[in-house]
DNA sequence: AATACAATATCGTAATGCAATATAGTATGT
DNA sequence: ACATACTATATTGCATTACGATATTGTATT
């Protein structure tokens, strides 16, 4: 599929996917992109760690540093409304992938 | 959801979009806007005809001008590079979604 | 104190996205 | 035949986002 045409469709996912994931437990960035990795999506550093920070500044995440192994990981949770949001998406997400496999 | 983080999320989706209805038959601008618009997707002419144009030039389009009742229409095909793109699209997208709902 | 290491942050540039404005082209009325 | 209106596409200038590469952070280990 061309890996730009790959990343200019699926960014969109992979935001929401954050949000799930943080709904799960809190993530990192390198372990989540790690993860995301091993299901064939990669995505800068540079990309990804703004977009952390643009969720947190819009409310939808919140950090906790810790220290672990002497290693500083930022971990992100949701916050509730960050919740609701990822509610919305996934209904919506949904939608519009089984409106391409009507018919 | 907030307009700006309803489009941050779907944009990939509605590029998909295109191509799934320009497999269908062929659409052009105001139409396909106004598609969007009716499910609830608002998309600006300044982001919309440019993404026809790069497509076009990625070779997963197709253009045809057309006057129809002293209108000029730029009707849009995919490609069959297009309806392969699309074809691998919509699996990704399925498997994006459904790992939404696991669990 | 120096080094190594995992992780995050930022920088400079390129590409996208957007609202607003301009352009195109023909049908219709006069 | 000319002016007007109408629908549609194209472009422009600016803001935001995306990216690879580089810098920075903080602690554990030696």
């Amino acid at each position: 599929m061309g890996e730009q045409t790959l990343r200019d469709f699926f960014l969109g996912f992979i935001k929401i996917h954050i949000l799930y994931h943080a709904a799960k437990e809190p993530i990192y960035g390198q372990e989540f992109s790690e993860e995301l990795k091993r299901h064939g999506y990669e995505i800068s550093f540079g990309t990804l760690y703004p977009i952390f920070h643009k969720m947190e500044e819009k409310g939808l995440l919140v950090s906790e540093t810790k220290n672990v192994n002497g290693k500083i990981r930022k971990y992100y949770t949701n916050t509730s409304r960050g919740n609701e949001v990822l509610d919305e998406a996934k209904i919506k997400a949904k939608e519009l992938v089984d409106e391409l496999f009507e018919d």
